[in-house]
DNA sequence: TCTTGTTCATGAGGGCCCTCATTAAATGGG
DNA sequence: CCCATTTAATGAGGGCCCTCATGAACAAGA
């Protein structure tokens, strides 16, 4: 039986949650989340210069979410907000050593889980699924 | 170039995020969100048998997040939850008169949203995404 | 009957995401 | 130089999801 829109919808947000439940219960016993480690690579990778507006281009998320997510780097001390001294608006994000820690603990683990999720497919069906899910968010994300 | 496997489950949060937004967009003026709407429809087919515990089972998620739901469209007064006589621990999930004129209302909108965002893949891609989709779920479902 | 184990719903605390409103600071004309 | 606009970050309030802990109620064996 053919499964409809609704139900493809439903498994999307399945697999999701799915994931993400799956990253963060390895991740979680190792300094910080998943899109908090991201956004702890891209900090430690500007080297002091990055703003939470920056984040929020990369990423493609809400400026308020990055506060969120920051204030919880933050709370566990894996990076601290300075003051700009040229801008006073701004704060420049920087990395501290337990967030550096942080990061180079959990890369093998994000890899590694990456690629066990991602293996169960064979090489043509992962390039197609690929395309469909760039196809998808490309109609849906102006929308 | 090809997609590394992070990216593309980053890709899948995306769209997650990106189909999300889209739902609610649209149906917050209506009443109730997709998830919400989801439960509702389940409730007033149960016919006020439905306990919370239930709607877990049947969307696979943990019960702590559908009491959350529940206060929701409690608080909405689209459903109410009645003590079951029989069991003082649980309660049975009746649906409101509102909460009928809610899920009809957006019944046609859910439908219109998840076909305008599916008919962007040609029939062998949406199958194939599909089966990729299930497949993603299937391995990652008891990890 | 009296524990012991189970089930149900929920409190408490988090993560990740959003919109809208607000404050402070910078900036570009008049 | 001053005001209007723009930009940065965040407060307030939500949605959707999780785990772990709790309390009440039921079920069943000793």
């Amino acid at each position: 039986m053919n499964k409809t829109d609704e139900e493809i919808i439903a498994e999307i947000g399945q697999l999701y949650t799915a994931l993400r439940k799956r990253f963060d219960r390895v991740m979680s016993e190792h300094g910080a989340s998943l899109a908090q480690t991201k956004m702890l690579v891209a900090i430690q990778a500007a080297a002091g210069m990055l703003r939470a507006a920056d984040i929020a281009d990369r990423f493609g998320i809400a400026p308020r979410t990055v506060t969120e997510a920051l204030d919880a780097l933050e709370r566990e001390a894996l990076i601290v907000r300075m003051p700009d001294l040229s801008d006073r608006r701004m704060k420049r994000l920087k990395i501290t050593p337990a967030g550096e820690a942080a990061v180079s603990r959990t890369e093998p683990i994000r890899d590694q889980i990456s690629h066990e999720i991602m293996e169960v497919l064979d090489p043509e069906e992962r390039t197609s699924f690929a395309n469909a899910v760039q196809k998808l968010l490309h109609c849906n994300q102006w929308t």
